[in-house]
DNA sequence: GGTCTCATGTAAATAGTTACATGATTTC
DNA sequence: GAAATCATGTAACTATTTACATGAGACC
């Protein structure tokens, strides 16, 4: 692999905005992330270890009343460094792999109606990522204000909005072009 | 991991097309499907040894003069048939990972210009996308005429376009947010 | 003489998910 | 009484990449 885990780039930038346990990094991901990343328990809680093992990260255990003692990690100024030299390097392009286009690709080999059902999935999927885009926007321009985090975060949810738009649009143009040329015969 | 081996349908979908060795098929993904798949040899050539086994496709060597010998697969009916049931099926949405996002994201940790320059290089990349699917685009057209795959093949090189024409517009928009909040102090 | 293309494969390593285990508290 | 939330972790498995090994012929 040419990046090495990188789930601990993703751990330590959750970290500069503040102390948080695994618990709360998976959370944060899937609240804000969650369109352009995923992490999973099996790999935050190692890679936490991991850190802490570096000198990246500290941990402290927290009492908790009434809920499960959690264990929460504040970022080093080595771990801040780490993450700054990371940041400044340029990002490894990596190629997606997207089932719903191979899908449509093959569509020629697959039941007559097929493909045009990916089409339509799609689009249902994207209206509503879409939708949940935008709920997100007013909420982040709401809560993050004028942080000096608002526009790197403004400007990556609106690339989520932009990129269901454009499949949105790209969906009519697929079905159109698909129903042309495949006659439904039912 | 939730669906087996994609790896298998995309030889499968390729072999629908024509006899194809796995070199033949790597060939083809980095031709034509580049851009939302990708394969490496070391997970064609055991797949297509495990097809083989389970009958979806039969393999013969043949002999080449002035280069090395190939094996050449043919798809089964009983392979034809498994991937038209694959194609039925509702693709998986994987969430992809985005480096380019997350680096956006975090920018506040990082050097001052670094999210502005992995906008710029994705500016670029994206650039040079959208030519060659739009070259793609013409010698697709002229290639495949009215075989029954076109209509398949052109809605997802059209959606390469989209996407790339997407994100070029997006890479304007987030270069005047981030500019504007963080002015170039250089 | 060096590099590129053609061609097949294996081994080692890593990345990543899923399932399981545990258990208290809160909400329906 | 059931299900969801909070909370951490491990083990097994799968997918996938990269590096290595081999070797002939074509092209510059």
């Amino acid at each position: 692999m040419r990046s090495e885990n990188r789930t601990r780039w993703v751990i330590l930038g959750c970290l500069t905005l503040e102390p948080m346990s695994g618990y709360d990094v998976k959370a944060f991901v899937d609240r804000t992330i969650v369109h352009f990343w995923s992490e999973s328990y099996g790999q935050l809680y190692p890679t936490l270890k991991a850190l802490e093992a570096q000198g990246l990260v500290t941990g402290r255990h927290e009492r908790q009343e009434g809920r499960p003692d959690k264990r929460v990690y504040t970022i080093t100024e080595a771990g801040r460094a780490a993450l700054a030299a990371w940041l400044a390097e340029p990002a490894e392009p990596v190629v997606p792999r997207y089932e719903h286009s191979l899908k449509i690709f093959f569509g020629a080999s697959g039941p007559p109606e097929a493909a045009l059902d990916h089409v339509r999935r799609l689009r249902e999927e994207s209206a509503a990522a879409l939708a949940a885009y935008r709920e997100r926007e007013v909420e982040v321009e709401a809560r993050l204000g004028d942080s000096e985090h608002a526009p790197y975060r403004l400007a990556v949810l609106t690339g989520g909005i932009r990129y269901a738009e454009a499949v949105l649009a790209w969906c009519d143009e697929a079905e159109a072009l698909l129903e042309a040329h495949a006659p439904p015969g039912n």
